[in-house]
This record gives structure tokens, sequence and C-alpha cells, in this order.
DNA sequence: TCCATCGTACGACGGTGGTCATATGACGAT
DNA sequence: ATCGTCATATGACCACCGTCGTACGATGGA
């Protein structure tokens, strides 16, 4: 039994058919929370809470992980001391087609045109 | 010379290439701007301001409408003593691919299922 | 010319939400 | 058992934004 996923549930993922438009606009509206979910679009795997790459405080950080989880954009759950986030893809996708991959594709390519522009 | 479009400009509309994800979103975000949004969507034409079904004053109205505007949503021109609007579904989608309509259908959709939970 | 209509400008108010600091709790490793 | 790490909870602060009322300006019709 080693390093392992714990099996306690997060009480706070809204049901599938209970995510709307409008909690999922406005967790994405934020700069913040946008980046996150563009991270974990690109990442390879789930990723640790404390593996982002974010310009606030971890309190701060812990808030906009609960309002993503809460309208239903990430999945969470435990791994060891680590806190593990997933996209909801498929509820979204069947909730509001192609508006993830609408977004991420435009905060990716906004991100690029910011670096371009950086340098 | 009876009944024209005025020439004048708008001076607050953003060039196509100054329209940014953050100021969309933000603009999006908001339930009485969405409304307008999909209005004009599913209209046959432009809309003036005055035909719009909202549920805010007047003075909150021109508020959105500036919003929407200065985001790059919503095109405006002068008709008379009317106000028309237009979305700018060119430089939208140009700019964020398969957004626009995502939100849009997506808004529809919401507003069906919320229609048919009403009853 | 006068009036009605449509939209804007400005100021005020209230709520909400993003931020942080601090303290607390859970888990793993030593 | 103890410590460090990871995340949460709570409370406070502040800025922003949605809302409204009122006053104003512009246009078109009678």
């Amino acid at each position: 039994m080693t390093a392992r996923t714990t099996v306690e549930r997060i009480t706070d993922h809204p049901d599938a058919q209970d995510i709307t438009l409008q909690g999922v606009l406005e967790a994405i509206a934020d700069p913040v929370r946008r980046s996150i979910v563009r991270q974990i679009a690109n990442a390879p795997g789930d990723m640790a809470c404390g593996t982002f790459d974010i310009s606030v405080t971890r309190s701060t950080g812990t808030h906009h992980f609960r309002v993503l989880r809460q309208s239903g954009i990430i999945r969470q759950y435990y791994a060891g001391t680590s806190k593990m986030n997933m996209l909801r893809r498929d509820d979204l996708d069947r909730a509001f087609p192609g508006l993830l991959d609408a977004i991420v594709e435009a905060s990716d390519r906004e991100a690029v045109r910011a670096a371009g522009a950086r340098r």
C-alpha cells in the first residue's frame, strides 16, 4: 500500500446536470483561474495543486480551486498529502459542446501572443 | 434624405487586433449582457437598443451596451434617434475561433432548459 | 416650434469577489 | 513522535462593478 489515491470523496462537485453556463463563465473569466485551466489542459496528466504556476498566495489559490471545482470545471481528489486536479471534459463537452476547447484554445493563442509581445 | 444611417463614428470600438479574451469573457459573463448577445445572435438583422428584452433600467442598459462595445463584441451605429447593434462575428471568429458560437449555442440551450423547468 | 422618444452622463449606493495573513488540520517521512 | 509540507478555514480589507435616479442632449414628428 504505497502512495495511493485516497478514496474519500470531496463533497463539493456538482452533478453534471447541475453545471451552469453562468458558473462556468464566471469561473473562467478570472485570469488566474483561466491560467489554471490552461495548465491542466496542456499537461500530460492530472496536476497537484502545488505544481501550478500561479501568481497568488496559497490561500488565494485554494479559493480559486474551490471556485473551479464548484462550478464543475475541475474534479479534485486526494493523493496522499497533495490534491490532484483534472478537467471534467466529458461533462463540460456534453453540457456546452465546444466551449471548453474554444476557451482553452483562445487562451493558448493569447498566451503565445503575449509572450511574443514581451520580447 | 429620409431616415438614414448617420455616418458619425462611435469612437469606442476597439480595433480587431485589440480585442482581448479577458475583455470578451468578462463581458459575456454577465447574464444581462449575455442575454443581449443572444438576442442579437438570434435576430434576423441588427437590433436597436430599445428593442431588447432586458430586465434593467435604461441607464443600466446603456452601461451594458458600452461594455459590450468596448470589449469588441458588438458594433454600434446610429440610425436616426435609435442606435443599432450588431455582433462583430468576423472579428471575434478570427480572434477566437468557435468561441462566440459555443457561447451563444450554450446560452440558447440553457434558455430552453430554463423555459422547460419553468412550466 | 414644441414635444415625445431614445440614449447618455454623472453621481451614489451596495454587494460581491479577489487578495492576503494567520491559524489550523491532515498526511508522509525521518 | 516530531517535523515539514500541503492544503483549508476564517476574517479582514479593498476595489470594482452592477444598479438606479436624475438631469441632460439629440433626433424626428406633429
